[in-house]
RNA sequence: GCUCUGAUGGUGUAGUCCGGCCAAUCAUAUUACCCUCUCACGGUAAUGACCGGGGUUCAAAUCCCCGUCGGAGCACCA
């Protein structure tokens, strides 16, 4: 038993690198820090993945810290907070800590100010672009000399919204020669005309620039490993002159690439999915055409599915492609057992069904491996509907499920009072029906548009939320039930 | 241009630090067969990879060099 489970952790272990040097630290402290910009992407779904599995490795701690601190370029969705939280939850995790940027505005300026008096910091006036062309070749701003006296007066003013956006910044003093020029003195607050959407934070103007602000949050919160994005490898770098200034221990961190996922025609971003909901191409965040979160939750995937397929991504540096079957190998198996079968035929050919000992309804199983659940009943009536592609040739036979053989003949079919031999043996396809006059009418929304069809009459005793399984179709959540009607989503084959 | 960083089958991943047990792991995918009153589940099998070239070595996916290709940063975005 206690090998078994060791060799189950040590499978587990396998996707997943040790983090390093967990020895050093009383308790694993990990954080993820999205910009609530929207809800989460499927994309995102990785973080979250990844950083509650190291969580609950090493018993360790899980920190949110919503990094919203431009009001402008990427202006935060104020229901995009909770939203994620959300998401994080439907991904089965608990954020022990939840911070918000915005709130912690002042203990910024604070450092800033001890930064500055130590020499560390200067404000420049210098346009962008005369910067950048200076720090091209080397050379120092103008300003990198002034005295602490004066730079903290200056900042105070960018504070107090003395300066319109652009005519003013802090840089952190770096190394201007840096050889890699990404380092050098690079620029830690700025000035945003725009008020924050948060109420509470409406009123800065001086805003810190995320590599500033997220170094500072890092070592404030006891974050003791970050992870992060390839796009992000220079900021430790940078951050590291601040924590220099500060005499800070650097935290451990890992880089990953980005995630690209097959199966979906949008591109994996927050903005472009908010543009096409709001031109009304999508109905919302949960549309099953939309690569997000919501949308694959509606559809009735486990959260569970998606986080083993995160992991299974590793942590490699290099950008890497998330195949979509691999999300539904993992909720199949999740729910296939649970799932009760019912039939659903899209669209629907009517076909009388005649002949003297006819039985009067068919009894498929509710779940083939199951049979303690019990059969469902479907009434037969005087006609079913099977699905066009279905359709047998004049004369040849076919097995209804769960009902019995009948021979298509004249636009009929005769029931022939064959026993499942037909099918075991001589080879008679087995298809799946529904009685024509006693059916759910059923919208079933998939990322491919949405398809409507006829469910059997037991479909109706199905609860909201449930997954079941329309058979030789696919698997399905029950969005919603009305009179004999019904939407489902569509989950996965 | 400068600076980082990476490269194992269709996809992801293990192995690379400490060369040999790697004619390369596992999963997924695809195909076939078995099971089956589903094209689900389960079972079996097949398919398919170490970016290229040199070097070191008895021995290289693993070490060294050169190249190729990819990703990222050099923002008053995150």
């Amino acid at each position: 038993m206690v090998d078994e489970l060791d060799a189950e952790n040590e499978a587990d272990e396998h996707t997943l690198p040790d983090l390093p040097n967990v020895e050093e630290y009383d308790t694993v402290r990990l954080r993820a820090a999205p910009n609530p910009n929207g809800p989460w992407h499927l994309g995102h779904a990785r973080m979250p993945s990844v950083i509650g599995t190291y969580t609950e490795r090493y018993d360790g701690e899980f920190v949110v810290r919503f990094d919203d601190t431009d009001p402008e370029t990427k202006r935060p969705d104020l229901s995009a907070y909770d939203a994620i939280l959300e998401d994080i939850d439907y991904l089965g995790f608990e954020p022990d800590e939840v911070y918000r940027a915005s709130d912690r505005v002042e203990t910024y300026y604070d450092h800033a100010r001890e930064l500055i008096e130590m020499g560390g910091a200067y404000t420049c006036d210098l346009p962008a672009q005369e910067f950048s062309a200076l720090k091209k070749e080397g050379t120092p701003s103008p300003n990198r000399d002034k005295d602490p006296e004066t730079v903290l007066e200056e900042f105070e003013a960018m504070i107090d919204g003395d300066y319109e956006s652009g005519e003013m910044v802090l840089r952190v003093k770096t190394d201007i020669e840096h050889k890699n020029p990404a380092l050098r003195d690079w620029v830690a607050f700025r000035m945003i005309d725009t008020p924050h959407p948060r109420e509470e934070a409406a009123d800065y103007r001086c805003w810190p620039m995320l590599d500033f602000q997220s170094g500072i949050d890092d070592h404030l919160t006891g974050i003791t490993h970050i992870i992060r994005g390839i796009d992000l490898q220079d900021s430790a770098k940078r951050q590291q002159f601040v924590y220099d200034y500060f005499d800070w221990e650097y935290p451990e961190v890992l880089h990953w690439g980005h995630v690209q996922l097959d199966a979906y025609d949008i591109k994996l971003s927050t903005s472009t999915i908010k543009e096409l909901i709001d031109d009304g191409e999508l109905d919302g965040w949960d549309d099953p055409r939309a690569p997000t979160l919501q949308s694959v939750r509606r559809r009735g995937i486990r959260g569970e599915a998606i986080v083993e397929s995160m992991i299974g991504l590793g942590m490699s540096t290099s950008d890497v492609d998330l195949a979509m079957s691999s999300i539904y190998a993992n909720n199949r198996e999740l729910v296939d057992d649970e799932s009760n079968r019912y039939f659903l035929v899209r669209g629907g050919q009517r076909v009388p069904v005649v002949g003297e000992d006819k039985p009067a309804a068919g009894h498929p199983p509710l779940h083939p491996n199951h049979e303690d659940r019990g059969d469902r009943e479907i009434p037969v009536g005087d006609a079913v509907l099977v699905e066009a592609d279905d359709l047998p040739s004049e004369g040849e036979r076919i097995w209804l499920k769960g009902y019995g053989c009948v021979r298509y003949v004249d636009e009929e079919f005769v029931a022939t009072g064959d026993d499942i031999s037909a099918v075991r043996e001589e080879g008679v396809e087995v298809i799946h029906w529904v009685p024509a006059d006693d059916t759910v009418a059923v919208t079933m929304r998939t990322p491919d548009g949405d398809v409507t069809g006829h469910a059997e009459p037991a479909f109706g005793d199905t609860a909201v939320d449930e997954i079941v399984q329309f058979e030789r179709i696919g698997f399905v959540r029950v969005d919603r039930h009305a009179d004999n009607e019904a939407v489902v989503y569509y989950t996965h084959p």
